[in-house]
DNA sequence: AACGCTACCAACCGCCTATGA
DNA sequence: TTCATAGGCGGTTGGTAGCGT
């Protein structure tokens, strides 16, 4: 069961839009105004889905989008704002006059992840790829037995916090190039590089696997034991049944430590009562914390921050959420620093 | 020239939220 | 309060251009 589609499928045109459409739509819009997607196809006399319509006029047609290529300054607002607030492609869209989340997104996924990735940054953390191969390096060394992870069960490439790993990135882990100029000012990158050193795609897959696995075990608050299996080569072996909780985790007898992927204590109390409160960020008019997607912000004035916000609007968003961030970088380092364990 | 592979990007899909009846 | 609808979002896919063999 599923929201019936928006408009009658056997009825309209998909696919590529030919430069008549586009002219119906541009000659709609400059009449009409954009809005009221739904009647547009009709009114314009298309063959589309409203939804196609508006779709096109956004991501394609607007007269204040820019074509050319993206900046090595856009880079490093994208990359910037990726790792403060993730995929929220609309939102980064918005520091970049002229770009659409749909432009962001797709320069992220076939430019700036690979560029990262080869940069020996893991573009969904923004950390180091070697951090997380040697904190669970350690974890395979402290345990001998059997692992039998089969990669292509384990549905890794569906998991987003490998997502750099899917379709389109098979040569993601190509060594370095000699140098990549254009990100040669990007002083994170440069300064994680360095600590780079590169894995065996299948390697990494197995161990990123682990990773999830840990901090699944460390959200959900794991009571039953996890069992790992599978001999890879080049691997240490693990038990063949490893009780694995954050518990006997921390308590194990290797080099690896489990503040290594959790706050120290284990699971993370959401610090906020101590903490300066972060208005207008991860809070509601009430006070409480909201999950999930954040509020869009400033004062709360009961407009419908998500659809029709401003670009000040998102400005002070986006600005209130960087000096938030340094706020909590020292408050609370270890929970910053670990974004596996954020809900 | 033909073929296969890869990267790119426009477009689509499904879900979520806001809104109004 | 409930329901239907529109708009918005992020993730995914399909078509194709470009390149190498």
């Amino acid at each position: 069961m599923g929201r019936p589609p928006c408009c009658d499928k056997s009825n309209v045109r998909r696919g590529l839009w030919t430069a008549e459409e586009d002219k119906k739509i541009v000659a709609y819009v400059s009449t009409h105004g954009a809005g009221n997607w739904a009647s547009v196809p009709k009114k314009a006399g298309l063959k589309r889905c409203g939804k196609s319509c508006r779709l096109r006029w956004t991501n394609y047609l607007r007269p204040d989008l820019k074509h050319d290529d993206f900046t090595p300054g856009e880079e490093q607002t994208i990359i910037s704002l990726h790792a403060k607030i993730g995929s929220r492609w609309s939102i980064i869209a918005h520091q970049l006059p002229g770009r659409t989340d749909n432009d962001v997104k797709n320069y992220w996924n076939t430019k700036l992840k690979k560029k990262l990735i080869q940069r020996g940054i893991d573009p969904v953390t923004h950390r180091p790829i070697s951090h997380v191969v040697n904190s669970i390096q350690g974890l395979s060394r402290a345990c001998d037995g059997d692992i039998e992870v089969n990669a292509a069960e384990c549905h890794i490439q569906k998991d987003p916090r490998v997502s750099c790993l899917g379709r389109d990135h098979h040569h993601a882990f190509a060594p370095l190039p000699e140098s990549t100029p254009d990100l040669a000012e990007t002083a994170m990158a440069e300064q994680e590089a360095a600590s780079y050193s590169c894995k065996p795609a299948w390697d990494l897959l197995v161990q990123l696997h682990a990773v999830k696995l840990v901090a699944d075990a460390s959200v959900e608050g794991l009571t039953t034991p996890l069992s790992f299996s599978h001999n890879l080569p080049g691997s240490a072996p693990l038990p063949s049944s490893l009780n694995l909780t954050p518990e006997t985790i921390a308590e194990g007898p290797s080099d690896f430590s489990w503040t290594d992927l959790t706050p120290q204590g284990g699971l993370p109390t959401f610090p906020f009562a101590e903490a300066p409160p972060l208005r207008g960020i991860f809070q509601d008019e009430g006070g409480e914390i909201c999950g999930g997607t954040p509020a869009i912000l400033g004062e709360d004035d009961g407009d419908d921050h998500r659809g029709a916000s401003s670009p000040s609007d998102i400005n002070s968003f986006v600005e209130s959420l960087l000096s938030r961030d340094d706020e909590m970088m020292w408050a609370f380092p270890e929970f910053l620093n670990d974004p596996f364990v954020c809900p």
